[in-house]
DNA sequence: ATAAAATGAATGAACCGCCATTCAGTCCTG
DNA sequence: CAGGACTGAATGGCGGTTCATTCATTTTAT
């Protein structure tokens, strides 16, 4: 029987070599040496080098949106959702590093790959900041004149480049909780100076 | 003569190139093909592949450093300052997406590619952004209490996934004006509701 | 219970197509 | 006609994928 470890542990190391390389410079033979397994073994658990990709995109973005749904189930407060979605995406992204980087390759080259790919997951993962935002709206706490479906990839792209400064050569010391704090200020109430 | 004219012909033919096909995927003698110009003829004004992609990034971000910088000049008031970098940020997305998807591509390779590839270029963008808050916190106009320095990040984040909209599988309409208007609003007030 | 046969997971060397780069030859231009 | 710009076919190596082979395990036959 196809060991469902085997399945996992190639994950795994592709995960590990993507996020070292990149995907095209990653070797098929980096991944099964990095899993302790045979160059061939691979194809008996995935089809080719980008199915490889996409399913290690997909486990782990999967994996998040789990996370922070259980988080966020139990509120019901927008304000600290958000907060809550803010500072849940810096710590996975500031434990799990490797993660951090293939979402960035993934995300940018899957398209230009495979024609019509469609990252059902990431558009899932995405609507959850939609989510939120809309949510925030009906109760009447955040503004009306703003679009979710546009705010759900600034707050997205503002985490996802923010937290590159913990990705080599950059590498600042900012802990998870102090940027999430910065960052979930500025959304709900922006840099200037309050008036009164 | 090695004519300038080429020299710019194939940075441009490349743009395009690289957006549609991304660069591990796009072929010199694509390049070669729409520039209309021999492949060898690449070799007499660029080193090898990767060359050309940091001249056409670096050329494109140059641009885009004067244009701005060119606006910013004749502006004194920070919270306007801000509102036109982010308006032009996203005006020239929107004009040029080929630039769009270039940027995105080399941004995230470069460092994987070339050991120790440091894009000063790109940097100097960024610092466009922190300068203008580090001189709107000395205006006193901008809060004390956010880091320029994230802040930089946060906001080239947010705009460079927002003009992902414009961008083939999604295309949707907003204007890049009325994405900006609100960019520039929610950086400035955040999403809350004002309380008075 | 034991041996023989069948199964299929796992292996990894070899194959083969691809493409960046080169370079010997051609074409301009002054 | 010399020097350099330009050409594009040829090269060489790289690496994703394949598949003949191995061998541990399970099934069947006696």
């Amino acid at each position: 029987m196809k060991s469902l470890n085997k399945h996992v542990k190639i994950i795994n190391a592709a995960t590990k070599v993507f996020a070292k390389k990149g995907f095209f410079n990653a070797r098929i033979s980096d991944i099964a040496k990095e899993a302790k397994v045979a160059d061939g073994t691979i194809y008996l658990y995935f089809n080719n080098k980008f199915d490889i990709l996409v399913s290690v995109f997909e486990e782990e973005v999967s994996n998040m949106i789990n996370q922070i749904n259980k988080l966020l189930v139990q509120e019901t407060d927008s304000k600290k959702k958000l907060g809550i979605f803010i500072t849940k995406h810096l710590t996975m992204m500031k434990k799990n590093r490797n993660l951090a980087e293939v979402i960035q390759i993934e995300l940018r080259q899957s398209n230009k790959v495979i024609k019509n790919y469609r990252n059902n997951t990431f558009v899932e993962y995405l609507d959850i900041i939609a989510t939120i935002i809309k949510q925030g709206q009906e109760q009447g706490v955040f503004r009306q004149d703003i679009d979710p479906d546009i705010i759900k990839r600034v707050v997205f792209g503002a985490l996802d480049e923010a937290a590159r400064v913990w990705s080599p050569p950059i590498s600042l010391k900012h802990t998870a909780e102090e940027m999430a704090d910065q960052l979930t200020f500025v959304f709900l109430s922006g840099i200037l100076v309050p008036k009164d």
